[in-house]
DNA sequence: GAAAAGACGGACCGATCGGTCCGGTTGTGC
DNA sequence: GCACAACCGGACCGATCGGTCCGTCTTTTC
């Protein structure tokens, strides 16, 4: 984000920048977008108004952070879609890879179940890597009719609702192929097709993300 | 909760519980667990020490406001066993009735979300309900093998996560059977097993509330 | 109807959080 | 090596939240 800027920072802010996102990254992994700026701060060991003169504001620093997320989930579905023994195996290792992200790091856990309101360009993104890790699945007549890339952000929700049975505690990974299971299942074809699409979810994303501007 | 408590409780002090009740309840439909107890007490045409002489912290009024909720699921489990059309059809209408609820009711969606620890014998309270709502479909064989009711908990998470697709966004109702459709076809007879439970949802969390006693 | 038990609420407290200010320090170009 | 701009961080600010205190008022009881 800022990292790379217009004008070059002086060699102490730039290493200072990079340390405050490092922190960030490891302080939201480990206590979720709640951890304060100061706490940041002291991990990175500087001071707070340092902090504040890299990002406007805490959700500045959310957002560099999220865009991580974005890249993440790009590498994801590039190393998803190596595998392709059988049609669904693309969409499956993609949606196990983000279960386990999303237990390891508790930031990325609240990002996917939209704790915040994420810039539109990162949610396009996210979106048209679903799309390209479907897309074999999809070709193959191996989805259930009416499955859309809204479908397939939604079961990673849902799958990260399903690893976290209550605050604070988390499924042992033993346990976490039941649900993918019962999920990809559900996405699978030789089902009937599923009810009408009334609504696109990203559109309406989209909408409020652009009314919040 | 203290509704009724050990000796009666002046009248006026009885009418200004009841109204705290009531308050809460809606505040909390509308903004979820995170309105202040002040805008409570003003709803309820009440002081705030008012309130804290009726609940010893915020946390009891939470549980208070859970243990309604409780209730509500188990009428919720008595109206879908009514119909018996198909083996499945009282745990569907169940799942479908927890999705309006959450729907309608923030509070009530971060509770099932476990935005909070809720006390053992209520949530022991939601399993026994959940178990009733499923033997239909379980006597019937209609269920995927290993399929528990801890799961059929996970379940309404999965489904509570699926029509909040943003913070503060609600998916319109027309579009929530397509995600309700893919749970419970994932959930249905005539799949490959489920993979062995290698844990029980339940027990940890039973132990983690007891932990926090 | 008066006294005492109990309830009332607004003012107050301490902790926390995001964000700002300012006096001292440090990297950089000449 | 010097001067200046850029940078630094701790102290500070205002808002918010859960929770407490205390002088006043209401209900109950005899």
């Amino acid at each position: 984000m800022n990292v790379s800027n217009a004008y070059p920072l002086r060699a102490d802010a730039q290493r200072n920048l990079e340390r405050i996102l490092v922190a960030a990254r490891e302080a939201f992994a480990e206590g979720g977008l709640d951890v304060g700026v100061e706490e940041i701060a002291r991990r990175a060991g500087v001071g707070k108004a340092t902090f504040f003169r890299r990002f406007p504001t805490k959700e500045a620093l959310v957002h560099a952070v999220y865009e991580g997320f974005v890249i993440e989930v790009e590498e994801s579905v590039d190393r998803a879609l190596q595998e392709d023994d059988e049609p669904l195996a693309a969409l499956r290792a993609f949606l196990r890879h983000s279960m386990t992200t999303q237990a390891g790091n508790k930031a990325f856990f609240e990002a996917v179940a939209s704790r915040f309101v994420a810039p539109v360009e990162l949610t396009d993104r996210v979106m048209a890597a679903i799309a390209r890790v479907m897309a074999p699945a999809e070709a193959a007549g191996a989805l259930r009719e009416g499955v859309e890339a809204g479908d397939i952000s939604t079961a990673t929700k849902m799958l990260g609702a399903a690893i976290r049975p209550m605050d604070g505690l988390l499924l042992p990974e033993a346990a976490w192929d039941r649900y993918l299971d019962v999920v990809i299942c559900g996405l699978s074809a030789d089902q009937a097709p599923l009810p009408g699409v009334a609504a696109d979810p990203c559109a309406m994303v989209r909408e409020v993300s652009a009314k919040s501007v």
